[in-house]
DNA sequence: TGTTAATAGTTAATATGTTAACTATTGTAT
DNA sequence: ATACAATAGTTAACATATTAACTATTAACA
């Protein structure tokens, strides 16, 4: 039906790439509020999910990230990760660590509730975005994903 | 390069559904910080500036919406919206007012002030999102919107 | 008609995001 | 070797989002 029937607009869009670039929003919205419904049946936030599984999927040996490398990861600000982190340590499901050679960083690690947890979920977290996503071909998947990288791609300049 | 070699992962996404829902994400989230930076030089955030124009277009007459209907139009709770008129009140963007048969409704409507705003900045809005999606051709721009559409449908459920 | 439902808005507690200013530590360059 | 740069993390102030509990008002129905 179209993003002006779902939210009753009564005006058509004066462009159709406002349209599209709505649509890119939207759509992004109502999932990531599909996956909060979600990660609240495992009383743990996606935000939160994202860091384990980054920390367990794209360290090193699973040793740990840095708070930098998670903020380049997770696209946002380092001031964000501190009080994240603290959030995370505080429900134990991560620790900070020192690292020998260079007193300026902190390794996030993950404790072993924290890989209890990632390991609980990780697999219906799969599941859930079979379910959702699997309305698609795999042109489709393929289409979406290189019309979102043109875009990127133009943003970088 | 694709989101893996963009974000320095490490592994690759275990199934191309995950990597293409990332896509969605990533990608409205890099537009959304271009937005922020955006609105910043005419010193009013993203989500004032959709409320002004939401009112201005998406209103009978422009005679204002109610909390509610921002509510549902922003696809937010309605209890962000009270105070987000709260700090647009403040800017003097808009004012509450009330209505004579029903005491319950606020309905939000612009003030000079804001109108002015939303004249001001609209036009360069519209530029600013032509320069962004113009790498997009006709054909993809309808792809792109049909792919949110199912998926926005899939949600529905 | 009077009780109950539903609706609109507010408030408090909390999570997640930003920028700007700060400390601490490490690297670099003359 | 010392001064300056850059890097990592923290803190404070703020914007935006949520849920849950609340008040006020209106609608519905038995």
């Amino acid at each position: 039906m179209g993003l002006k029937q779902e939210l009753n607009f009564k005006k058509d869009f004066i462009i159709r790439e406002h349209e599209a670039l709505l649509n890119i929003y939207y759509t992004s919205n109502i999932l990531k509020k599909r996956a909060v419904e979600f990660f609240n049946k495992y009383s743990i936030t996606d935000v939160q999910f994202n860091v384990l599984e980054l920390i367990y999927h794209q360290s090193d040996e699973k040793k740990g990230l840095t708070q930098v490398e998670l903020s380049d990861m997770l696209l946002v600000n380092r001031a964000n990760i501190t009080t994240l982190i603290d959030r995370m340590e505080k429900l134990n499901l991560v620790i900070r660590e020192s690292v020998p050679g260079d007193r300026r960083y902190n390794i996030i690690k993950l404790t072993p509730f924290g890989l209890d947890k990632l390991k609980k979920v990780e697999g219906n977290y799969l599941k859930e975005i079979n379910t959702v996503m699997d309305i698609l071909s795999n042109k489709e998947l393929t289409e979406l994903m290189n019309i979102c990288e043109k875009i990127r791609k133009r943003l970088k300049r």
